[in-house]
DNA sequence: TCTTTGTTACGAAATTTTTCGTAAATCTTT
DNA sequence: AAAGATTTACGAAAAATTTCGTAACAAAGA
């Protein structure tokens, strides 16, 4: 079940649920952390950005005890898909096939990645078009 | 051939490259009427777009004329590939594959195009891995 | 010619997103 | 208990992006 009218996640708040995704519950502590192996982030930035995150219900939050812990709140798949969808429209004209493409014949993916796609194709054509 | 370090192009930037690569060179005019068939734009906004886009070489124009003539000057299937890549690295934890199959999952693709992908997929296979 | 229309240039306002400084509160250590 | 460290709250600065108003000029039409 997705929220009906989740706001889109801006890129950093995108960075910040990765983490979340990922690791699970966290400290904003813990998710600066993760955040500076890549790039550096003041802690208060960071906290911020949760803060504004939780106003946004992009994460919830158990403030039961002093340090707080942060939730996300939107699933993974479901932004994926909310996100793929501006992704194909506004960069592959709405065709989701001319994206695969590119994908596959630019980044590489492994032979066993490739045969679970070929399968799932061969399921899609199976299904007796509804 | 790509031009070294082209700056990301922001969203609406990337709106107007859209036109630009589906309609081949625009003026103004021509650019802003099809963004407005989509939602309200001012003359004057897509005109200050533009010129920006000239200034980071996202496009080129020709002023030999009074009016103006923009020329997309970033290729269209180079630009997806670099946005694709910080998508995938952002969204699906790198994984190329993950991305497809939920973009097959969830975007119906025509059968067609479902096979196209499988002899993509073939011939992928068959390449020596380098 | 005079007026109207359409175009570019330019600056700056408005908006959105990101970053951080500072204060207050709580916990830890000495 | 005092000092130091850690955390949250909050406001606001800084930066990036988007939007538009106005001026100047050229073209077209009356």
């Amino acid at each position: 079940m997705t929220t009906p009218n989740q706001p889109a996640p801006t890129e950093s708040e995108l960075e910040i649920l990765q983490v979340l995704w990922q690791m699970g519950p966290c400290t904003v502590r813990q998710v600066n952390d993760i955040l500076n192996e890549r790039r550096e982030v003041g802690y208060t930035t960071t906290l911020k950005l949760l803060q504004i995150m939780a106003e946004k219900k992009l994460v919830s939050r158990d403030t039961s005890d002093r340090v707080h812990i942060y939730h996300a709140a939107v699933g993974e798949s479901s932004t994926q898909q909310r996100l793929l969808k501006h992704f194909v429209d506004t960069l592959f004209r709405g065709s989701a096939s001319r994206l695969v493409m590119q994908a596959l014949g630019n980044h590489e993916a492994s032979s066993e990645e490739l045969d679970e796609i070929k399968s799932l194709i061969e399921k899609i054509e199976k299904q007796p078009p509804k």
